[in-house]
DNA sequence: GACGCTATCGCAACTGATTGCATCAACAGG
DNA sequence: CCTGTTGATGCAATCAGTTGCGATAGCGTC
């Protein structure tokens, strides 16, 4: 099933979870099944996922799924760099696969809108500059998650 | 006691406190003696501390204080504007008293260390001008967590 | 000063996430 | 294929915070 002749080496997101076993491996960890579940249950997911959203599919899967062992996979997998996680603004949990644009989140705390924040938006773009010239600081975009008032709202309140 | 004669209101902190208990039956809210307390604790306490760090402290004053008392009258007093709350860069809440000037944080994920940030750093200027021209996003500064490398780690990692 | 409306409290259960520890099993080496 | 090392799991306890609900009590009104 997969001669097809082909010599060029797939980049794309398949092939990234596809070398995690050996990823591991090559670190010393293991690839148990616990582990396989979770990278399946993550090929399948795109954009972000809370942690507890994530329980919940391997359980789907496997109901034994035990919450620690999700978690302490998400961290493995994190330091691997196939994923990253940010806080939402309720300061839950969110993951992010990496194959993904990496990008941060914009919420309005009135009307509750939330919308993604491209790393290559002017205003982000614009952020990171000024605090890399300022400050010498390198903004993690992929845990950006700015709070405040939407356009709409600010003009919708007139106080 | 308090026939000192100066006409001028005061505006500093210790007034933003006394003036509680009024404004809050102002709206139709009760002044109770759990309220009393945590505002007492609030009133001592300066820059920002975590929700579970204000339990503790109401403990120490009442060891009958329960968390969600507390949490609730956070919320309240959130809405009254004596404070605010943000998210930590491990997503726990942080709460910040508003008479102390309106600030955010910045956090290095490698060395862990965290700084603020004052709402007239020219970095943070720069950020919310950024926002507010491209998207017309009004960034609520105190409830800002930077998440990335310092200077220091930069220089420090070569890859 | 007593009354009644209803905001607030206390409690218990629950959600999301973390940690310590004894046990188990992945996988490298023989 | 068997064995030993040690990383990973399961479980139970814990932390931070939230929610629903019956009971309590603040405070405006009479």
């Amino acid at each position: 099933m997969q001669q097809d002749g082909s010599p060029h080496v797939e980049a794309g997101p398949t092939d990234t979870w596809a070398g995690v076993p050996d990823r591991l491996r090559a670190r010393g960890l293991r690839w148990t099944p616990q582990r396989r579940i979770l990278v399946d249950v993550l090929s399948r997911t795109d954009g972000h996922v809370t942690g507890a959203a994530l329980v919940e599919r391997c359980r789907e899967v496997d109901p034994g799924t035990i919450p620690s062992t999700v978690y302490r996979t998400l961290d493995v997998l994190e330091e691997l760099g196939v994923l990253s996680h940010s806080h939402s603004a309720d300061g839950r949990e969110e993951f992010h696969v990496l194959p993904d644009e990496e990008h941060g989140h914009l919420y309005c705390r009135r009307c509750g809108a939330e919308s993604e924040l491209a790393a290559d938006d002017p205003a982000v773009m614009a952020a990171v500059a000024a605090f890399d010239d300022e400050r010498g600081f390198e903004i993690q975009v992929s845990h950006l998650t700015l709070i405040g008032r939407c356009a709409d709202c600010r003009s919708a309140a007139a106080d």
